[in-house]
RNA sequence: GCGGACAUGGCGUAAUUGGUAGCCGCGCCAGACUUAGGAUCUGGUGCCGAGAGGCGUGGGGGUUCGAGUCCCUUUGUCCGCACCA
């Protein structure tokens, strides 16, 4: 009987559903693991062949630990809030909720045909109330706490006020926005909006002035990681800074402890290397300068306190809020204009002349705090106001950005570290004794760094300083498909709802553009206020929200009295195996782990960091088929003949060529304008050419899985996608290999399943059978524990081409569990049908080991004579060196090899190799 | 510019982690069967050479009895960050 792959995945499809195989529930008796896909953005395309790639592994990984005895959480769901639903309905009307609800339809319908293993009762939607209700309540508590330096840990804000009321800032040691400085009465003493003001420079969620990326062309601020090189993520349009008060999450006041949690994580080193690299740690010191003819200081930030005898110049970001007063009055007008200009130049071409030196003097000087040398001031738009103190003493000599700039406008440059040529070029290593330095000439850098910081607080100049380069983030968006927040404004102040009024809901509106006054799409809304008639705020949340503790809510998704609910918290706990793509590393999983920290401070969670392994699979890329027509006709020739002509290539859908060869029919019939086309072939075939390039609609090479499933199968494509190469490899898609998995399921079929062939026998399998089926076995459980999916898929193979044809159950019922997770469909088929097993498969657990059968019982040593590799003598493990030796002279291979000579020494590696040396 | 990863047949890849390079699959070649197909099965297939044999893991050098694997150097590809003081 054929392998109808149509008619078993139908009904394993549905039988699953029927008997709710896949039910999840917390289960004392048995380990837990969680296995954790990043879930998706249902956009409006569906899915393509690369998206479900990550849920494949995943689900292998899920099936495989509930076939070693865990009980497995493996949900599904979907990150509905998102600008391109908010798109479409500009452009067409149709409420994004409408849409959302499709696309979510349309995902459900894709994923369950790939034979997921989801318990569909905890799927999860951030855009439902119920869902978002605890976004909300994480924001309020957020709101409603300021993070103690001292404890190093989220508290609620009634604590520092008590503690102003008691003693003002003196006692409290809080991150912060602006450092404040006053006394109990002076706190006493401030009005109701200066106290609000001066606690949202405290909390973790508050509202503050910004320099933020806004993004006219959508309407809405972005944060940094949704900017990509001065572009929007989305949509790709100019970014500008601007100054806005903005929602705001103060993540920088756990900047450490995100820095310090990487070090718990099981998470590739170059993710790790990657947040880190955009938390930025670096340790320096904050030091004052003084400034000639004014009271005031200027402070600024470095890392090389030792070179401060070499400081030519200072500058500071054309932003810096010091810039005008300090401006000489026949500096004046250069000063306006050039930060006139930097302020119209948005962040792409200030980026894309990076190299453009530019820059004003300002006409002020700055005092060096240690021998009182005169620094001319400017500005230049190379200092970021962002960063550290926007401002920066210049040391052209160690610095390549400040020698350019002292090259450009001729300022001197001296050099304080010996042995370097600083006419050519800065010497900016950390490396080299001093010179030009006063007290600490002679010293070596890194000494002279540490006696300089020490000098620096003595001297009381400044102090040390560890500087981040993370920032807070932006938190709200001028948009209206996204969570609501749960504030109204009272007098101008934000005030929180309380817990029992959420969720806020998002009110329906019908026209989502800004309104005319260029306020988000909210201020449409009608009735959007408090029963009292107070204002709600009128942005939304960002994306990054609803998906920061979306992994908490799966282990309790009905829970409408917590976001997880102590029990079922306490006991799924972690995300064992989290699968998911790279390009998350400094949004997302930055955002989660902070927000996850902040549930850790306040008691509602007790893991700190609980996306314990992470695996980045790669991106499967297109691979785009053309065909090559002759310039000025309608003429395609065929890839191997085109030399000689004048050709241009074209996109062909992928659709229409198989195994590089092209339908010419469908061709025709694909465009009109290629209705007439003629083709010059070779062999009788019009064969196409090929690149790798992104899966997208204009490059016609987006293969749908549903295609893949309707032709081959889920089983198929599963076991194709893992088998296409190494997971978290990028590589492209190419259906022309689909085949020989497609095979390998119909020959395990044809030797396992199919009915009316000669029957299961119950005889003994042969020692050769046993050995390939525990070898099998042993390289597959390794493969699938080290994610070596394509290496499993390969194993599974060579079995089946080993055992040739074996009807044995004894065979048969270890390999069907072996096989399983990755072709659930088929296997369930032959488990319960052919093998007639009452008991569900996915009960059964996976065959231990029979020592007897191990391959590691023996082994083959290479014998290598003077270097060269010879032969592989077999002997059992375990055995004391002397007899090795013994063994291997006796051999008459060894002999042979010798031919007649006499060892000079033999070198044996128990377990690895043996050399003779004659 | 800085940081990271990678480089193996016509193609995707594999290599007991320092031990006979090219497993498995695609493609290709030959054969069988055939209702002629984009089905199935069998065998072959790194390169050069008629053959013996030689050469082969981007290039060059090194360590080692032995290197795809380790070290140095160089070239190329991809990714991340990018005036972060």
């Amino acid at each position: 009987m054929e392998y109808n792959f149509r008619e078993i995945e139908a009904r394993w499809r549905e039988e699953w559903h029927k008997r709710k195989t896949y039910r999840t529930g917390i289960d004392a008796a048995r380990p837990k693991f969680y296995v954790l896909d990043m879930f998706p953005y249902p956009s409006g395309a569906g899915l393509h062949v690369g998206h479900p790639l990550g849920y494949i592994a995943s689900d292998i990984y899920a099936r495989y630990k509930r076939l070693c005895g865990f009980n497995v959480l493996h949900p599904m769901g979907y990150d509905a809030f998102g600008l391109p639903a908010e798109q479409y309905a500009i452009q067409t009307g149709q409420h994004p909720a409408v849409t959302t609800e499709q696309n979510i339809a349309r995902y459900r319908e894709q994923l369950n045909k790939l034979g997921f293993s989801y318990d569909p009762e905890r799927e999860i939607n951030t855009s439902d109330p119920s869902y978002y209700k605890w976004t909300q309540w994480a924001f309020l508590r957020m709101f409603g706490s300021f993070y103690c330096r001292r404890e190093n840990r989220a508290r609620p804000i009634e604590e520092l006020v008590a503690a102003f009321e008691r003693s003002g800032t003196s006692e409290v040691d809080a991150a912060c926005t602006v450092p404040l400085d006053f006394t109990a009465a002076q706190w006493a003493a401030k009005s109701p909006h200066e106290k609000d003001a001066v606690l949202h420079n405290y909390r973790l969620a508050f509202r503050a002035d910004t320099m933020v990326n806004w993004c006219e062309a959508l309407g809405t601020v972005l944060a940094n990681d949704e900017v990509v090189n001065g572009l929007s993520e989305r949509g790709g349009h100019p970014v500008m800074q601007r100054k806005m008060t903005q929602w705001q999450l103060r993540v920088t006041a756990y900047a450490q402890r995100l820095l310090e949690g990487l070090d718990t994580l099981q998470w590739s080193e170059s993710l790790k290397e990657i947040q880190r690299n955009w938390i930025g740690r670096s340790e320096g010191a904050q030091m004052f300068f003084a400034v000639e003819g004014s009271s005031e200081k200027l402070e600024i930030f470095t890392t090389r306190p030792d070179t401060i005898f070499g400081a030519a110049f200072m500058v500071l970001a054309p932003e810096h809020e010091a810039v005008m007063a300090l401006a000489t009055p026949d500096r004046l007008r250069a000063v306006e204009e050039y930060i006139a200009q930097a302020k119209k130049r948005s962040e792409r071409e200030r980026m894309a002349d990076a190299r453009t030196v530019s820059g004003v003097f300002t006409g002020a000087y700055a005092l060096n705090p240690f021998n009182g040398a005169r620094i001319p001031i400017w500005i230049s738009d190379y200092v970021l106001a962002g960063y550290g103190t926007g401002a920066i003493m210049a040391v052209p000599a160690h610095d390549s950005r400040d020698w350019a700039f002292a090259r450009h406008f001729d300022l001197p440059i001296v050099p304080v570290v010996e042995g370097a040529d600083v006419s050519q070029a800065s010497h900016d290593a950390k490396e080299g004794r001093m010179i030009n330095s006063d007290f600490i000439d002679g010293l070596d850098v890194k000494d002279a760094i540490c006696v300089m910081l020490d000098a620096v607080e003595e001297r009381g100049i400044g102090r040390r300083r560890v500087n981040y380069r993370l920032r807070d983030a932006i938190f709200s968006r001028q948009r209206y498909w996204g969570e609501p927040f749960p504030i109204y404004y009272k007098d101008g102040i934000a005030m929180p709802l309380r817990d029992d009024q959420l969720p806020l809901t998002l009110p329906r509106i019908d026209d989502f553009r800004p309104t005319e006054q260029g306020e988000p799409p909210l201020a449409r809304a009608k009735g959007w206020h408090t029963p009292e008639g107070y204002p709600y705020e009128t942005s939304t949340m960002p994306g990054f929200a609803g998906s920061s503790a979306y992994y908490l809510r799966y282990m309790d998704p009905h829970n409408d009295r917590a976001l997880v609910g102590r029990e079922a918290d306490e006991y799924w706990r972690a995300v064992d195996l989290y699968v998911g793509g790279i390009e998350h590393a400094t949004g997302h999983l930055v955002y989660s782990r902070f927000w996850n920290k902040f549930l850790y401070d306040i008691g509602a969670v007790v893991e700190a960091e609980p996306l314990r392994k992470l695996v980045n699979q790669g991106m499967i890329q297109g691979r785009s088929s053309f065909v090559y027509r002759i310039v000025g006709t309608n003429t395609f020739v065929s890839h191997g003949l085109r030399e000689g002509y004048e050709t241009q290539p074209l996109h062909v859908d992928v659709g229409l060529v198989r195994n590089d060869m092209l339908d010419i029919e469908g061709f025709k019939a694909w465009r009109p304008e290629f209705a007439d086309a003629e083709f010059i072939l070779e062999d009788g075939r019009y064969v196409c050419g090929w690149a790798v390039e992104k899966m997208s609609k204009s490059m016609f090479n987006v293969v749908n899985p549903d295609r893949i499933v309707e032709d081959y199968g889920a089983d198929t494509l599963r076991m194709y996608e893992m088998f296409l190469g190494p997971l978290e490899q990028s590589k492209p898609w190419d259906t022309n290999g689909i085949d020989g998995v497609h095979k390998f399921l119909r020959r395990f079929w044809r030797m396992a399943g199919s009915i009316g062939g000669a029957p299961i026998s119950d005889e003994q399998p042969t020692p050769a059978e046993l050995k390939t089926l525990h070898k099998t076995i042993k390289k597959v459980r390794e493969d699938i524990g080290n994610f070596s999916f394509n290496t499993a898929v390969s194993a599974l193979m060579i079995c089946l081409n080993e055992l040739g044809d074996c009807r044995k159950r004894a065979i048969l019922d270890p390999l069907t569990r072996l096989l399983h997770p990755f072709a659930p469909h088929i296997t369930e088929e032959v488990w319960a049908k052919a093998l007639g097993h009452c008991e569900p498969l996915y009960d059964a657990r996976m065959p231990e080991f029979d020592p007897a059968y191990l391959v590691e019982a023996s082994f083959e040593y290479p014998v290598s004579v003077n270097g060269k590799l010879r032969f592989k003598k077999e002997l059992p493990l375990g055995i004391p060196v002397s007899e090795i030796e013994a063994a291997v002279l006796a051999d008459e291979n060894t002999a042979r090899w010798l031919e007649g000579r006499a060892p000079k020494k033999m070198i044996v590696v128990p377990g690895k190799i043996i050399n003779i040396v004659i």
